[in-house]
DNA sequence: CGCCATCTTGACACAATATTGACGCCTTTT
DNA sequence: AAAAGGCGTCAATATTGTGTCAAGATGGCG
């Protein structure tokens, strides 16, 4: 077992469970954050590193399933979702978004305990960092914000899915097929041009000079690559 | 996604409950196998070497905790408890044995599908990377990175493929036949001038001196190999 | 219903790579 | 020692891949 204690983030909007949260986990040794939406949790991710995260499917801001997915663009964290619904689809919905584990409410502070042991006990992936930083280049994956040579940038979602995936493996080569599957989805293989056209569409707003990309390098007959080196 | 077809092992006494169990996941495109107590259990995951296993609690020779127990001494095999028991400490007892999740009866199919969805993908992540390494030369097959005494090189996909090929047959002879074969296809087997310049370049970027090729060795009249040996 | 932002598609210029041919060197053979 | 064949390099041309622009399609939203 590990010697430094675990540390839980508690994600509801009811004070209550809250309290009732903190009491039991404390009670098992772990150190407690709170987080009262989904706004809240995502910052909290970052700025706690928590190892576990206990999430309401209740949110007052967006759904805890919203959350789930959210957070899985760029964190592996385990979650463990609670919610007062027991209908099926929820439960298909939040475990499909990312969730490691669903329970119903009521539920024992034992089974709880036990369910937060299963998803600790498999090896700790190396989490990346939530905010990625190179040189100039600002890419806060939580609150989806780009920022470059210290102006913010806007970018489509289509534009932000393709710099968070170029971000996520930075240095990195990544062949064409793997972009247009991660960013459009299976079935997109072939369709390349959407690549062209949206990799221009992203160097006109991040790169000081799109001829000479110093971030989204192209490997000619491959695919693209962040650069991490100066 | 994965190509081949995933296998699930399900253990329940009761026949009629293996055969809703292999309708279902059979529908879901899993491939199905089958034991009725613990014993049998233990056996078929050696012998059947299934992905994921559903495991009733209530077998006739040993508890499904106990069955759960035994597997981990030497197996990481996901492990999904079916139980008509909705006991906490059913649970508690069958998750710090080892299981990955518990489902009490009845359950929606649906949601058992997404659970084994759950347990699926986080064993389907760690996949080793094959990376070549000799002396200053690493080619890192996953990312398709070369890289020499330190510094990345920059390839043409032919040149990549070339140097693909002998690194993963290094140390062996490959004739001229076999490596247009195997980088060009079929039908260029007597072209062997593109051979010749394609090996001219690649000496080019990771040779030192490619008058005197430390790495891609000629073997007059016969073809290429990769060295290994210093 | 029409506006807006975004996505997709097609056309084209330009860049990178692949292929070909020419030539000189080296090794082996006679 | 000369000839022949295999090999390595260079440079030219052919082919393919890539970047950009702008028009048309799509979809969300008041």
């Amino acid at each position: 077992m590990s010697e430094t204690q675990l540390r839980a983030l508690v994600v509801d909007d009811e004070r209550a469970i809250r309290r009732f949260l903190r009491t039991s986990l404390t009670a098992n040794g772990y150190v407690v954050f709170e987080a009262t939406n989904g706004g809240e949790a995502l910052e909290a991710v970052v700025r706690d590193r928590p190892d576990v995260m206990i999430l309401d499917l209740g949110l007052p801001d967006m759904d805890g399933t919203q959350v789930t997915a959210r957070l899985r663009e760029w964190s592996h964290i385990p979650i463990i979702v609670l919610s007062v619904r027991d209908q099926e689809g929820d439960k298909i919905a939040a475990l499909d978004a990312g969730a490691d584990d669903y329970l119903t409410k009521p539920f024992g502070v034992g089974e709880l305990m036990a369910r937060m042991r299963v998803v600790l006990r498999r090896v700790a992936h190396p989490e990346p960092e939530p905010v990625f930083a190179t040189r100039d280049l600002v890419v806060d994956l939580a609150r989806r914000l780009v920022r470059v040579r210290g102006h913010e940038v806007q970018l489509t979602p289509t534009e932000y899915d393709l710099l968070r995936v170029l971000v996520t493996h930075a240095g990195k080569v990544l062949t064409h097929q793997q972009l247009l599957r991660q960013v459009w989805g299976l079935g997109y293989e072939g369709e390349s041009h959407l690549l062209r056209v949206n990799i221009s569409n992203l160097r006109q707003k991040i790169e000081r000079n799109s001829a000479r990309p110093e971030y989204i390098i192209t490997e000619p007959g491959v695919g693209y690559r962040l650069r991490l080196e100066i």
